[in-house]
DNA sequence: TTTCAATAATTGATATATCAAATATATCAA
DNA sequence: TTGATATATTTGATATATCAATTATTGAAA
């Protein structure tokens, strides 16, 4: 009797293969959509700009966990987007080691705009898939992050 | 009455967002966990690999979409690869566009090697988790997939 | 056979990922 | 205050992702 979840096996039949070819997969279809609809910034620099308007004041480091990216990475994605105009960044008050980044009005302008085409993308890549379903794979994908968390 | 799974939101509501969080912090431990048992290789570089094993004279355009990977990706993972000695390319005897690309006993040998410590990963990232919820988010992942497969 | 279009792979440019090392600043103990 | 240590961020080096452009070769039409 074999199991229906081989551990080792074809790559095409392990769990992880699935995960990783579906958020490419997706992305590669959402970054085209963006493009296509005349948006020039990333996927990844849209997630950093969402998630510093989510949380204003936050240090950098806390927003590389939030958006599970380097430090390394986050500050070149800023950079970019300092340079594009969406955000602003100066010298934290007391902490002169911290920035405090701000998104510009460009910045959120963009971002209002975009969200129709996000929610589009994420509507598209959901179809026929129903919500207890969605919820059950995110527990269990929350798990495995959980429990790869050392 | 409110959506249980937010299409906008958020972002720790979004579906995408845990996929994405789930296979980045795994590709992290996994390759952690390789590093720490001394093998010098990428979780890439692995993957490239085990595909050509597993299709032996694929050619590059189709082991690239078999790994969901560009072919200049795959170009550049396989110098390295042939730079290592884990892989061997020669051209083609019929259509001199193509290279064939051979698994090396010192490939082989290393995979072999790393079998072990893929699997002892991959269990302990699926701690937790019943063999039908990994079916059912497999299933729900390809169809994510192929919804955004244009 | 010459020419042109299709195919396989590479290369260039830019963005991101990752780790280690380097900077800058802050904090705390002596 | 000085000195050691901790913290926040940046920088350097290398690997991968992505798209566009290029090269090499093949195949088919004129």
């Amino acid at each position: 009797m074999s199991s229906k979840v081989p551990v080792a096996g074809k790559l095409n039949d392990v769990i992880f293969y699935s995960i990783d070819k579906a958020i490419r997969t997706y992305r590669q279809y959402a970054q085209k959509q963006l493009r296509d609809h005349g948006f020039d910034i990333t996927i990844d620099q849209w997630l950093v700009m969402k998630a510093l308007l989510e949380n204003p004041g936050i240090k950098q480091q806390d927003l590389a966990g939030m958006v599970f990216k380097d430090n390394a990475s986050v500050t070149r994605i800023i950079e970019l987007l300092v340079k594009a105009g969406y955000l602003e960044r100066t010298v934290h008050q007391t902490d002169r080691r911290m920035a405090k980044l701000t998104v510009t009005d460009k910045g959120k302008g963009t971002l209002r705009d975009m969200q129709p085409v996000v929610n589009n993308n994420r509507k598209r890549a959901l179809k026929n898939i129903d919500e207890d379903t969605i919820l059950l794979a995110k527990n269990m994908l929350d798990q495995v992050t959980e429990n790869c968390k050392h």
